[in-house]
DNA sequence: TACGGCATGTAATCGGTTACATGATTTA
DNA sequence: TAAATCATGTAACCGATTACATGCCGTA
């Protein structure tokens, strides 16, 4: 009883497994090719990481038992996996805590934030092209929105928020821009949030 | 010759590295703990990371040449890091380079979307919380916005753009919940954000 | 049947996170 | 001078990212 206990694994599950356990108890038994593809036009848009993921976490849930891993035996043998009961169990759990706070995670404020160490100009050219990128997603947001088959159903609600925070962004980095033709000095070298 | 090359690290610096090179630049020397200061009100608010970064993160810089340590002899002996010619070089390439698009990492939003898997009134729940969660972080920025000293000067351009997105998402979530008292079932079982 | 692209995976590494641990300063 | 809090760091692990590598399959 000497033995030092093994460390184990505090925090087995996070949000990319969520991901792929939501996405298996949706949409039935997948490979880790379909969960990409269902990922990339749907949490995707908000929530992004790599392919490669797809492939290791899957198996990673398996170990853990929240997955079932079947190989196929024709042609291209690959694995299809399946959400357990325990897998099901802990997706209701997830769902049943508090979520907590995200974050703006934007390069692009962050390079605002310190754009004064940067050359003069610096501000400007990083609200004319955050200015067009927002525009372009909202943009694309709008084609979703209007590509939508049945039209009297409700929008999914992350495409209306994201709409929202497209909407806002814009409006952000325009009136950046606008000040910033006005030459009011934006950024200041110690500006801090408060 | 036939020396296979040694692996290198090929992306050495991530925005971590950036936060602590422009906090750097534009607050002079500091030590970590001044550091996380600096960070927790200004970017901490949309770019959050655990403290022990800004330990690892200094120490990472200077093996590359980006900042210099200077160790206290004093009581403390804690470590004072400058930024180098060569940090403010990175820093200012950094600035110049596009920024890319960002994404909402909102894990409130990823519940939501996963809601129709759990019991009836998950999404309600989700809900409810985020709208109590955004009115409070709005409620922090107007009182931030308000309490900045100089009245006269344009506020912080990010603190602008925090207001903005709390405001969206408050208008977000507050008509989810009306939604849902008017039993729209949200979240449906393989919505997609087209 | 060759070719191009879609599909499928693995290997290696590094940054980020969690957890532990202790020292210095202030204040009661 | 004891307690509390502020301050400062380290160790170890693991998820996430990058890069590599190859296989199947439709089509020309």
């Amino acid at each position: 009883m000497t033995d030092a206990s093994p460390p184990q694994a505090v925090v087995s599950l996070g949000p990319v497994s969520f991901i792929v356990l939501g996405m298996l108890a949706t949409c039935g038994p997948m490979t880790s090719y379909e969960l990409k593809r269902e990922v990339d036009n749907s949490v995707g848009y908000f929530w992004s990481f790599p392919r490669s993921q797809l492939y290791a976490e899957p198996q990673r849930l398996s170990r853990l038992g929240y997955l079932e891993e079947q190989q196929e035996d024709s042609g291209r043998r690959r694995r299809v996996f399946s959400i357990t009961e325990t897998g099901r169990g802990a997706l209701h759990d997830w769902l049943a805590q508090s979520a907590g706070a995200g974050e703006l995670r934007d390069p692009g404020l962050l390079k605002l934030f310190f754009s004064a160490s940067g050359p003069a100009g610096t501000a400007q050219a990083i609200a004319a092209e955050q200015e067009a990128l927002h525009q372009q997603r909202l943009a694309e947001y709008v084609r979703l929105q209007n590509s939508t088959d049945d039209s009297a159903q409700p929008l999914s609600p992350t495409l209306r928020m994201g709409l929202l925070y497209e909407e806002a962004s814009v409006k952000f980095w325009r009136e950046l821009a606008q000040q910033e033709q006005e030459n009011v000095p934006v950024g200041a070298p110690d500006a801090r949030i408060s």
